[in-house]
DNA sequence: CTGTTAGCGCTTTCAC
DNA sequence: GTGAAAGCGCTAACAG
């Protein structure tokens, strides 16, 4: 120990200025990560002395006068679906990779988000990406600081940006690829219907039906969960329909499991089998099932546009439409 | 417009403490959760003004002073398994009900994650929950400022606290189970092995295998993940054993699924198949994994424990275990 | 290019 | 119980 008098608290950016020999400023400059003015020299000290202190910034001093954390709150109703882990990984990964960090808001069942969100520092985030559909595009507005809103979860209005999957064309694909196959009568397992996007979902699903001429037979209120998805299986009049369409691939695999369990020789042949959300899981042997995906690659390359350049959003169009499609699969 | 000049920042406390006619601290004081000395009037006048203003305390401010943000970094590799979801819904949602917010960081392949880390605000967190193995404990404690850190991926020190599954039981249930059916030959399909807690349930297989009479036939590699599951299982000279032991269930799905595509009648009966983690689709028609589990709830609680009171941890035993369990399916 | 001086918004001594 | 004042650590004017 030389140097005895070993402070316990971090060094500061003051601490790096003195040993330097420069003042608060130039330091600041130099270990900016945008051009200052600094000469060479004292880059060259500055640099040095916060190395050999081992300084790093405080971020949280920082943001108190740049306004920015670099922060990005990711709002969700929770992470239960497969579909979840498709997407959260890439996003993650991709947010980071633009130098920014994700935290994560778990709303549940929607009690009082208002006052936990500004409890938290989610509150302060420099964008909010908004899964969850606990509230209405003007409410979100509200709840952050700034208009720097992303909706994600169907709800949108003329100021907030959305980016929204083109259900339309998926749908359509579907309900054709089963026409052709002969099919007359359809059931729909649906997901929560409080959901707009799910409301907006069933209605295609029911005009493209009609253009068909294929008859609903009955719609089915799960909550895309797989566990409702067996639970609409078990409950229901479930032969009068040739065909099934559920709005999301985790209730099509309960429906499936449902009737492995009934028939345990091979799949069921007596409807096909249509999912929505296109999970990997589906791509192989044990869950074969049709169903309409987006890319997420693209999706989230629209999520990072906004990031990147929220002004790009706040003029232009607002909604951008990532387009659907259909995969057939064995189930079908 | 009434009161025209008005200002497009948000109201401070100072607005607030004008506005009920007292000074900062008291508005401060006011305001605060914990009981401070305040008169009752002054105390009204201020929330009163508060409410009127809507005024929202600047968290990233206030924690400047107080050097707690209320935030939690959770530390992980990548969240592509099954058995994350069912993690880390439960874990999020429980530190938000002890006011407390998530920062999610995937470090992925490990890459300059230090310096990645220091550039963002998880690096001021008040907790980090390190499920990802890209570190040990000591350069993770250092990484982060205060000693707040749970190891949660198998490595641990004499200074950091950990929370570790019990694997010893479980494994060794599943093992015994393997031998009363007739089991004398196995495979055994493998993680990352560069993972600490990898090394420790392989060699804990190793070891039950020996005590069973349980010859080990082979040892293949994969990553834990679906994929390396499936590959491992149409590359390998498969027939030598009868049953096969996975340190993953997302591996035994894997291979469960190119022995259904291979056989397509039933499941294949050729070997017993045991995985780990009991994810949840595990309980189900498709998967009938038999397989390794803990209680998510239990090792959630430890955790939470930590969080509430990290002091705890830096007296007494830094080491909390929790029990795992086997159960048994149709898979073996 | 450089240093001084103000703050950012909040909490916290410390006297009164 | 109260308020003035001093910071927390940093960046952003503003003169030199």
């Amino acid at each position: 120990m030389t140097e005895s008098r070993k402070r316990h608290t971090l060094p500061t950016i003051a601490d790096v200025a003195e040993l330097a020999g420069v003042s608060r400023a130039i330091a600041s400059r130099a270990l900016s990560s945008e051009p200052r003015p600094v000469s060479a020299d004292k880059r060259e000290r500055v640099l040095a002395a916060a190395a050999k202190l081992g300084f790093k910034p405080n971020l949280l001093a920082r943001s108190l006068t740049t306004k920015t954390v670099n922060l990005v709150a990711v709002i969700v109703n929770h992470i239960h679906d497969l579909s979840d882990l498709d997407l959260f990984d890439l996003l993650i990964s991709q947010i980071q990779s633009i130098g920014k960090q994700v935290i994560f808001v778990r709303v549940g069942s929607a009690e009082r988000i208002d006052e936990f969100l500004r409890n938290g520092i989610a509150y302060h985030v420099d964008a909010a990406l908004v899964f969850s559909d606990f509230a209405d595009a003007q409410t979100v507005r509200k709840m952050f600081r700034n208009d720097s809103v992303l909706m994600l979860n169907g709800m949108r209005d003329s100021s907030s940006p959305a980016i929204i999957p083109d259900e339309q064309v998926g749908i359509a694909a579907a309900v054709t690829d089963a026409r052709s196959k002969g099919v007359r009568k359809a059931l729909l397992v649906t997901g929560r219907s409080a959901s707009p996007v799910e409301q907006a979902r069933i209605a295609i699903y029911k005009s493209e039906l009609l253009r068909h001429n294929i008859v609903l037979v009955a719609e089915l209120r799960g909550d895309y969960s797989y566990q409702s998805g067996r639970h609409v299986a078990s409950s229901s009049d479930w032969r009068k329909a040739d065909a099934v369409f559920c709005t999301s691939d985790a209730m099509a695999m309960g429906v499936l499991d449902v009737h492995r369990r009934d028939f345990p020789e091979n799949m069921p042949q007596s409807f096909r089998l249509y999912g929505f959300d296109d999970v990997t899981l589906a791509e192989y042997e044990a869950y074969p099932i049709s169903s309409i995906g987006y890319d997420k690659a693209v999706y989230i390359d629209e999520i990072l546009k906004f990031l990147r350049e929220p002004s790009l959003f706040s003029a232009g169009e607002k909604l951008i439409q990532v387009p659907t499609y259909f995969v057939a699969r064995s189930s079908s």
